[in-house]
DNA sequence: TATTCAATCCCTGAAAACAGGGATATTAAT
DNA sequence: ATTAATATCCCTGTTTTCAGGGATTGAATA
């Protein structure tokens, strides 16, 4: 019997999953959680074997509870889920532990070989995200790679820009001068790769900075 | 027997629902659609009671899929269906032809309730949705409404704004001048609330007019 | 028919963002 | 001990946006 979780912060999206999953053999879902604190919390108290990981959640998102679960127990496995076929989010996930992804848009089908795939030890990433993955290699594997992570101050700034703050703006309320949220906006522009402010709020959007 | 068309973008939240739905007596699923063309297309040639339609799809979206349905056959039902708590989505899902409209967060018994609901000719919208109506109501009712549907060109205007082209370079492509795109760029600012291009890009996804 | 609305075009001046340098202190990792 | 990353600050000049007017055309609607 696998022992399967659900993180997923919307709830009809989990309600649906599971009548998916109920009626199979050798699939029980043992829980659900809808953001990922709550399903590290689950996962601690419960036995568990697959977590079906939705990657953009309020609270702690999917990443960082992927890196959480993966610090405790090894065996536990991590199933990625994203709507976005962003590249970032793919690669965070199984960079911090995850052991498989596939998107939304795909069905039934890839979502149960995954579940099996994954507990069976191996690594499941559906045709599409393999495209991703593969586009994505090619492209970067000759320049050196980025560090688009941002840093807290930054993801600070881009939520300010975001709601419509100017430069000078965002210095008062973060109590830092204006050159500094510059010097922060130009970082944001080359990890984002964004031409301008526009580009920027779209782009963090896409790989779900903000929500 | 209530036949239910399901449309929404994501396929695996279509094979969620119907799994939810398969087993209770009285509602079948008689069809499937991953955008709001096939939607239509699927209605006119099948006997559908109840659609229930997402907001937010590619090709053609929820709005403009119900005022089409609505159009042609009185007797069908629309359930509006959304990630987002945007008022003015449910306003125009509503005022185009829907009976009801749930959010994605709410789970399976508001979705039945909802179903069973419309199928008597009665109108359902969720507690949370009906609060954001009272709200937007108690908001509005004493100043004048402004029209904040977006016109074609505007929708055309946003989108090259949200991929960080500036106005000239959009003035460009869409063969207009320049002054034309700034005046769009105004009426968008206007009409979308925002105070600059940064949250303008914020509150076109959050109303979910990007995606 | 009159009016409203979308779409187009035009202008100016101020404010903000962007490109492009450079610099320093602290901390974390190699 | 050195390097790399983060966060901070500074400057200049150019480009773009924004606020604020105004105007015309054609289509749809009341």
């Amino acid at each position: 019997m696998i022992n399967v979780l659900i993180a997923d912060d919307h709830q009809m999206f989990i309600d649906g999953m599971k009548a998916l999953l109920r009626d199979l053999p050798g699939i029980k879902v043992v829980g659900e959680a809808c953001n990922g604190k709550e399903a590290v919390i689950h996962c601690q108290e419960n036995l568990v074997d697959i977590v079906i990981m939705d990657v953009n959640m309020p609270e702690m998102d999917g990443v960082e509870a992927t890196k959480a679960l993966f610090k405790t127990n090894k065996n536990l496995k991590v199933l990625g889920l994203s709507m976005h076929r962003d590249r970032h989010f793919i690669a965070d996930m199984l960079k911090n532990g995850a052991s498989g992804y596939i998107l939304k848009n795909t069905g039934k089908k890839d979502l149960l070989d995954a579940i099996h795939t994954l507990y069976k030890g191996e690594t499941y990433v559906s045709e599409e995200v393999n495209k991703i993955l593969l586009a994505s290699f090619l492209k970067d594997s000759s320049k050196y790679e980025v560090n688009e992570r941002l840093s807290e101050r930054e993801t600070e700034v881009l939520e300010c820009i975001a709601v419509g703050l100017t430069t000078l703006e965002i210095g008062e309320k973060l109590f830092i001068s204006k050159n500094t949220v510059e010097s922060h906006r130009k970082n944001l522009l080359y990890k984002l790769k964004a031409k301008n402010t526009a580009e920027l709020v779209n782009n963090a959007y896409k790989r779900g900075l903000i929500n």
